[in-house]
DNA sequence: CGAATATATGTAACCGCTTACATTATATCA
DNA sequence: TGATATAATGTAAGCGGTTACATATATTCG
């Protein structure tokens, strides 16, 4: 017997079994493993067992001219390591892709770093297509080299020729909003995210929108921007209620930062509910546990990141119209507002 | 012009450039970059930008047997999709990676999946190491294949013949108990996590250890397994104090399920700490939401996971003796003990 | 100025697999 | 049984890079 290379190549397979490299190649096949004899079938399978084989993935891929693999993009930020939100995210990207027999590649974005070629950098990083998470808009990217590529942008608001999955955020702060102009309250501010957050920007709107529609008054000093952390929240909070006249009810773009704000109303020594009403959104398992509990805006996420990876699947089979999904958004009742 | 083609490669940059496909390869590596002109280098890197050329990953990677890319291993589990803690890890893995310029696969097991042969998953994924996290004893792994390979095992106990990265588990709930007992309580008892994992084995281990240091009684019944979620820490909860005779302080493997205990104990009209006092593990940020503020051991995540990252790349260039590195566990102090 | 040395570039084999096409073995049928 | 269709396997050219080695060009110096 001959030793065992360290590396168990095809051709090693091949040699051992006493066929050819493209028979040993077809058994490994699922599309291609019945053209070859039962015999020879079972012959290869029982060697490669036995020696431990797997067709190398490098191989196969630059081969194949496809990776079968997904890039997941993410934007970086100090609040990150604990986002739940794209923790959420990642892990069921990761599951939904995995029953696809997609592996997943993860790429934080570094604090400063700018996509401008997204195409150089699904090719750089060997992927057949990425899912791009609350990137705010890339002026430098050419969207006719966009259009092209199989990208799908989550939470990143729409734009002509990219496929988008959206929760849609506009009528979940019209719900906001409207939940508070129903239990009473006129005097509506918001933390507002950050300025340069797709996601967050259309909640404004909606926000706004229920506002006009019902004909309140909307007080500048009540819409103060905050990055979305606790910490952030409780800042911008602190400056928020620290005002001469104040809101009754705030809205946060994000739950996070209505925790600072919870916090900073608190110690304010303000009560909620009761001085004033909090809403936040996208329901992360902390608002169970915050005293009063966070009513929230749920997004679907679930059914968003599965969304985002059949589109993306599909684009990457065959380059199709681009497509714009958009999910309700739920208002989850507890007892903050 | 030519017209350029689809996949622009380097040898189609070399022929614009009226160069040798070895030149635009050196121009390429930073290690060989020098040997090229100077006027050379900026005619070919002028082209390729015009042109918008990247290397392509996995020719690299074939050519170069190496893929620069680290696997992730992580368990599954329905209380997963949330997990904070793993999360965490995910974040931390990815940016330490990513500075040293690898890129990093995730791969979270399915519920029923058995690694039983990591070589040929490490191959077969393209990958160069691999990190495991919270993975229990795998019986089928030859450790032989094992100790050969650049693998290293975060929060899986400690093997011999493989690299590992843990808190110390046996401290940290040491302190937990020492801590319940000079608060003056005598009664201990634990959710003790799921049975099949390392830390919480170990975590079991260093809370009896005090207890019998300390000659305090143990009871058998106040020793409760449970999974690491909300759900599954109530209902474990309300087992345990139900009972006649109950702990007045108990010790959670991991906050989540601690979580649960809280909301138990508030649904059977005990107070916290007053009736009862708890402790979690993991210091998740929701600790500091619920009512009481949650105590905790914290287990220093950054450090862990850079020294994983770290160990693991030196593996990977040098195939060293094995190290076990065990970080200090930390009580962190609030107000449900 | 020509030989020796250093620098810049080119040639071609190889990394491990896929696949179109060619070839050979086996089955079918008049 | 020989011609023909069918199934099984083999051959070899890629996929897009890297790199040892060969070659060509530039520099140095007695």
């Amino acid at each position: 017997m001959k030793n065992i290379p360290k590396n168990v190549t095809m051709n090693y397979i091949a040699d051992v079994g006493n066929v050819s490299i493209a028979t040993v190649s077809r058994v490994f096949d699922p599309a291609t493993k019945d053209k070859v004899s039962d015999k020879t079938f079972k012959k290869i399978m029982k060697i490669a067992d036995e020696l431990g084989y797997m067709p190398n993935r490098t191989a196969q891929a630059l081969s194949r001219g496809g990776t079968n693999t997904v890039g997941l993009i993410l934007p970086a930020g100090s609040h990150f390591s604990t986002s739940e939100f794209y923790a959420r995210i990642i892990m069921n990207t990761s599951v939904f892709l995995r029953e696809r027999n997609y592996d997943i590649k993860l790429h934080i974005l570094r604090d400063n770093e700018k996509i401008d070629n997204i195409s150089a950098l699904k090719q750089s990083l060997g992927l057949d297509g990425l899912i791009m998470v609350g990137i705010p808009f890339l002026s430098k990217i050419r969207s006719a080299s966009f259009s092209a590529l199989p990208v799908v942008m989550m939470n990143s608001g729409t734009r002509r020729g990219i496929t988008t999955v959206n929760v849609d955020n506009i009528h979940g702060s019209w719900l906001a909003a409207s939940y508070f102009h129903e239990k009473g309250h006129k005097k509506l501010g918001m933390l507002t995210g950050p300025s340069n957050s797709p996601d967050a920007k259309e909640r404004i709107e909606g926000f706004l929108q229920y506002i006009k529609e019902n004909k309140l008054r909307v007080n500048k000093k009540w819409f103060l921007p905050c990055r979305h952390g606790e910490t952030e929240g409780y800042e911008a909070g602190l400056k928020l209620l620290k005002q001469r006249t104040k809101p009754t009810a705030v809205f946060c773009t994000n739950d996070e930062a209505a925790f600072g704000l919870i916090r900073a109303a608190k110690e304010l020594g303000m009560n909620c509910p009761e001085d004033i009403a909090i809403i936040g959104f996208d329901n992360l398992s902390a608002t169970q546990y915050t005293s009063p509990p966070l009513t929230t805006i749920e997004q679907p996420i679930i059914e968003m990141t599965s969304a985002a990876v059949d589109l993306l699947l599909k684009l990457i089979k065959k380059p199709t119209s681009t497509t714009h999904e958009v999910f309700p958004a739920k208002i989850i009742e507890r007892k903050s507002a």
